[in-house]
DNA sequence: GTCATTCAAGAAAACGTTTTCTCGGATTTT
DNA sequence: AAAATCCGAGAAAACGTTTTCTTGAATGAC
């Protein structure tokens, strides 16, 4: 089971077989051959453990998520495996599920595994929970965290112009009236992308009343509440920009429930364009803000930060692009927006 | 870093250290308090690779699901994590994206990290590619596989009961044209649904349509496509019965495409029952499968296998009931159904 | 033909733990 | 009071590798 049993039995030292293993130049062909038949008949495999332990680097990644079971993340984990496999690299994954206790214990643990790096996608702020893996000196890599820090890197999402080409899209299609349901608004993410919501109108030119400006949770149940709220309204909106599309699945849902025609009375628009949106009834109109990309980018962060023989004096900045995906969840304006919602409510009556 | 620089600082031997940190009741309060004091001081972590080294206990499972972006599977691995966490255990999961290839370096790789045992979650096919975890005694957990063998679990899910139920619901609402959309039948899971469902209908005395019996493929695209097919047929059923949830999605939004209401023109039933169903438009008719209860059980198979002191003769078979979760996709059968099923009924009698 | 050089492969050290073995002092037994 | 027992803690072995050090044979230089 072990190198020696494959040594003894080849009749070699385990130093000669460890080489052969792994490549050695300095093995003669002859016993490198005879060494391999050995270990192909045993059904050889070499401890990790050991081999990790004496090597001193464990190819393993730590890959902290906020819920693996939010639609969002099971794209980013995919592609982070993906990744991972190409490069020989294991990864061990944490679902935080947003609780502090687990977050700590899974540092704590990967520190134990002594992993090599550590990619935080939680668009959380718990950020405290990483000091211990900062002060040990491990790579790691978050998703919005700034300013970059040794061997800390980060992917900066470009917000800002997704939004503005939703707020255009939307503006494109006579709306004027348009809400934004945010995430909850402690998340630095959340309130980025509310920022960038905010920032868009005024440039183009549309008024941004406070009253439409929701704060959700970037949950379905959120979803629904905040369209209760929002039909609550003496002045209803014609369009709605969701936070993500979890929580624009919530407003269709409510929508539905309601007897709010999606895209004819409202319009709606989500972010994240998770695989999901596009079959939603209608699929739903969202920006793109690519998972697979987020896990590359992030997997090479890590990787090139491993891979430098000196550390990163300030990390890397990485940025990634959103953009607007068109469906069916957007149409024009219904026509003088308001009266068309007085007789809406009448006829609901 | 080392157990040697905390025995060094707090001028004890290794030994005391590790017996401190494993509460091994031979030391001293004393000494046991000044070991801890410079642990802390030190934040020492211990090295998990050479402590599973020593003790020949890696605390790691695997995890192996068919791909983790199909809604199903991020319930379980969460589920899985949730227990593990709890039981000091660490997981490695891997999803296999249906590439044996993929399947292959995972199991290798899981074996050279000495995991204790795996959880194999695929519904698929692919059992040949566990030989080598079974020839070196790893205990195994898989979904619907018999016969059990010497330290192999299984988890059998009880279709028949859920489908059974669904069925009877359909025909209570006067259905009598249903339709099946199964997964792929190479899948033994697939075939067993589909079974179920035979059996079920041929129980209540309802006609099994062989043209209503279609071959999907549990994806969102498959439930598109075979809707087509079934609205193509001059005896439109009256109700669909889905394979998975996945697939009933795929039949909603093509419904909706081609105007057909749900439930009002068709009555839709779903299967596993993921957390999504119930955000559907309109929330979507189950068969729930609970996804934590596999993971439950998965965990647990393993758990008592690992600590049995001789291995199980024959693992053991846990069992999961499947039932229906009624929500708003069903509804009664549009009128003409309804006389004959009277008569069918009477008939029986 | 002797001596330096090269090189393949074995011996041994090292990685960071746990665990067995050993020892010396304290406690109990007689 | 001497002998036997116990017990806390250090020394050392062991886990399965990689890697450095060593060795001895073969090659080449003069």
């Amino acid at each position: 089971m072990s190198i020696h049993e494959v040594a003894r039995r080849a009749r070699v030292s385990i130093a000669t077989v460890s080489r052969t293993i792994n490549g050695v130049s300095t093995v003669t062909p002859q016993l490198s051959r005879r060494v391999w038949r050995v270990i192909e008949e045993l059904g050889y495999y070499p401890n990790t453990q050991a081999r990790s332990l004496v090597s001193g680097r464990s190819r393993i990644f730590g890959l902290i998520v906020s819920e693996i079971t939010n639609p969002f993340f099971p794209e980013i984990v995919q592609g982070f495996e993906d990744i991972a496999v190409q490069n020989n690299y294991e990864i061990l994954t944490t679902s935080t599920v947003h609780d502090p206790k687990r977050i700590a214990l899974s540092v704590r643990r990967m520190i134990e595994r002594r992993v090599e790096g550590v990619a935080i996608v939680t668009f959380g702020m718990e950020e405290a929970l990483f000091d211990d893996l900062k002060s040990r000196k491990i790579p790691l890599v978050f998703i919005d965290v700034g300013p970059p820090l040794p061997r800390i890197s980060n992917i900066r999402i470009d917000y800002q112009h997704g939004i503005r080409e939703a707020v255009q899209h939307l503006a494109a299609l006579c709306h004027e009236r348009i809400a934004f349901i945010s995430g909850p608004l402690i998340l630095k993410s959340a309130m980025a992308r509310q920022r960038a919501f905010i920032e868009s109108m005024e440039e183009i030119g549309l008024p941004v009343d406070p009253n439409l400006l929701i704060e959700g949770d970037h949950t379905m149940e959120g979803g629904i509440k905040a369209l209760k709220k929002i039909l609550n309204f003496p002045k209803r909106p014609t369009a709605v920009i969701c936070s993500n599309d979890m929580t624009a699945i919530g407003v269709m849902r409510q929508s539905y429930e309601e007897g709010v025609h999606i895209p004819r009375d409202l319009s709606l628009v989500g972010f994240d364009d998770i695989r999901l949106a596009q079959f939603m009834i209608p699929p739903l109109t969202s920006v793109k803000m690519s998972q697979t990309e987020i896990a590359r980018m992030a997997f090479n962060a890590l990787l090139s930060e491993v891979q430098r023989d000196i550390p990163s004096p300030n990390g890397t900045e990485y940025v990634l692009r959103t953009s607007l995906v068109l469906r069916d969840s957007t149409a024009m304006a219904p026509t003088g927006g308001r009266k068309k919602v007085a007789i809406l409510k009448k006829s609901a009556e």
